[in-house]
DNA sequence: CAATTGTCTTGACGATCGTCAAGAGTTTGT
DNA sequence: ACAAACTCTTGACGATCGTCAAGACAATTG
């Protein structure tokens, strides 16, 4: 039944695995039709339509819909998640770290709009459906860690420490960006400057009160 | 073509609209199955199936689907923002507010968690369908104004004045909610206690510095 | 070079979806 | 009580979906 994907895997015999490799190839041009129409919207057969390859082949390399769409935003956010690294890394000071984070949050919303809206589908979708729980729970994880890094930084960075617990800094950041998200739509960078806007604003509450180590 | 709906309004007889009362049955009867499967895993028949009507009838009183689900999110908005109004009336401090607005989304995720689920994947997937958005950017605008009367009477009771705009606290908060919703599906009523716990330690940080008017 | 394995195309299947239409049943108005 | 309007049932339609299978084509292996 499910032979398929089990089938070919199991000839471990290039050194960079070409099946893996398609795999990607694939992830690459579904992440394009998911992205614009979402989980639910995006067929099979338009997934291939957009991506030099068949509807036949997704079906060769995947099990099924949900196996391809989990390692599609898996291959995704492993990426997005290093993304404030350098924000984390290059900062100085605390208000350097506040701006350049900022900033890179209204980058990400202006350059990759169809990616998040992608991944907050999926995750809704989740509550729906069982057999994706685990894989967003894993990348929420993730998420939340990275966010963590940022806070901890600025906190470092301001001599202070964070006040809240990681759950917290991610949930409220999470929400702040998921509207910022949810208003860029109509095409209106105001939407980003404000995300900009809060995001300032918002920072030094997330800190406790000056250390008096 | 879309003369049905059209055709049974123009009859204003009825002192309480009959027609305006069935869509209010048929409302309350989608929402069980559209908050059990979302919106896209919910078929007319199966709305209907879930009622005590027949698919016919769903589309003697919607034109569509769309209009059929945003009508039931309406409905059911339509009483979900004034869930708080109680917290703001009658608390009397600012800790008491604290708790009674805490305890009253820990309640409201354990009651009535597929109805919140519906609400977010509504939201998603206004950002995949266009007219979706303007119905869903008038409910979050309520939800928004719900939040900032908590926050506005739980700065009046603390003697002192929110720091962040209303379009933050609803951001920061919804994200919380959000994460707590997503996480309370295993059927851990961790997750409550634990949003109770946030909200908690977060309200706090909502406030500016006590004022010296 | 022959043969096995891997890769891909093509076309079809059953199921399910939203929508619609014809007509029966019911209520309302006169 | 008759006719008109409203309400609802039933069954069908075209479209589209995920999935699968048979076979062509290409690559690899002995």
């Amino acid at each position: 039944m499910t032979g398929q994907t089990e089938g070919k895997r199991r000839r471990a015999v290039r050194p960079v695995d070409k099946f893996d490799e398609r795999r990607d190839q694939l992830a690459e041009s579904a992440l394009l039709t998911l992205g614009e129409l979402g989980y639910a919207r995006a067929s099979l057969r338009e997934i291939a339509n957009n991506s030099p390859f068949t509807h036949g082949v997704v079906h060769y390399y995947f099990a099924d819909k949900l196996e391809l769409v989990i390692y599609s935003v898996r291959y995704y956010k492993a990426r997005c998640v290093t993304r404030y690294d350098s924000v984390v890394q290059e900062s100085t000071t605390a208000d350097e770290l506040i701006e350049r984070f900022a900033a890179r949050l209204a980058q990400t919303i202006h350059e990759e709009a169809p990616m998040h809206r992608l991944w907050y589908d999926l995750r809704t979708q989740s509550m729906f459906e069982p057999e994706l729980r685990e894989a967003v729970a894993q990348i929420d994880a993730e998420l939340q860690n990275m966010i963590w890094r940022v806070v901890s930084r600025y906190a470092e960075l301001a001599g202070r420490e964070p006040a809240l617990a990681p759950a917290v800094n991610y949930g409220m950041l999470d929400g702040l960006f998921q509207l910022a998200l949810l208003a860029y739509h109509p095409a209106g960078d105001d939407a980003l400057t404000q995300l900009a806007d809060e995001v300032r604003a918002v920072m030094p509450t997330l800190l406790a009160a000056p250390r008096s180590t």
